[in-house]
DNA sequence: GGTATCACTGATCATTTTGACTAACATGGA
DNA sequence: TCCATGTTAGTCAAAATGATCAGTGATACC
């Protein structure tokens, strides 16, 4: 079942909402959050996961509390032919948080975390090191000016 | 309590680790599962809850599956002395997701969202509009290389 | 050496939740 | 109108929860 073969309603926005927020709430307090039956969150929340709405994980942890404090963005130049190689060398590297691939000049932007930035140092060279990638910049984020959420997006959904 | 008041130690590792890729799983089934007792998880989980080192929110909802199934990041330059306003203009935009300012020449870096290139051209607009915000520059992310994790840094605490 | 503190274990208890079923009801489409 | 689907509201045994408790090692401190 791919995403996008069930339309989210305004009930599984409700619900997903709920369980962006406490994702252990027991089902039982979430019907009776929602004023739904026990019967219907229980449908809908496994329809939702295995409709992949839900992702695997849950990327509750935060790095800061790994002893991760600082963290950057690294766009990084590659080598196009070699782009698998450098993804599977990146994936190996557990500062490497996430790494997307934009159209325009760079090729992947990357995101990274470390200890301090002489670590930073350290992580920006083992990615700049990486088959393929002929050329990096890296940039500490000096502030998490929004930290990820889509609690807009679901509240704002028509 | 802050997130650094705390280390934590290979248990709460173990335990942030099966959290993360299953928020939901029962306490009892966690702790046979890492080969604890019931108590020492329940604990545990209370501590890493207060000490901050789980978010509050889980973001697990993929924005495919409510419909944006283009993603961009939108580079922008600001006249610093109107961050805030900025901020607060951003933060009521539901297709950003995240907003981080970097060290270097852009100030903000935004991961937005939207339905199409169309909508994704109404939201870069939406974003170039906000007080404060001089110039944008728009990538449309063409390829999630490595999805969000923590999952390979938690694997990786010496 | 003795002692206090701390975390973990393994046990109890009543209460709540789960998963897997029903049957009844409403609604909207063929 | 009939049918499929989603919702509600029940049931049930099994399991998990939250709140305890005493016992056992560690470790640190005096």
């Amino acid at each position: 079942m791919t995403p996008e073969s069930y339309q989210l309603d305004d009930t599984d926005r409700r619900i997903l909402l709920a369980l962006d927020e406490d994702p252990r709430v027991p089902t039982m307090m979430l019907a009776q959050r929602l004023g739904l039956a026990r019967g219907t969150v229980q449908t809908r929340m496994e329809r939702l996961a295995s409709s992949g709405a839900l992702r695997p994980n849950s990327s509750r942890v935060k790095p800061a509390s790994v002893g991760r404090g600082v963290s950057a963005v690294v766009s990084a130049e590659l080598d196009q032919s070699h782009l698998e190689e450098a993804i599977a060398a990146l994936s190996l590297i557990p500062e490497v948080l996430e790494c997307v691939a934009p159209a325009g000049d760079t090729d992947l932007l990357i995101r990274a975390v470390a200890t301090d930035p002489d670590d930073l140092y350290r992580v920006s060279e083992e990615i700049r090191l990486c088959p393929g990638i002929t050329r990096t910049s890296t940039s500490m984020i000096l502030r998490d000016v929004i930290p990820y959420r889509t609690t807009a997006l679901l509240n704002n959904l028509s």
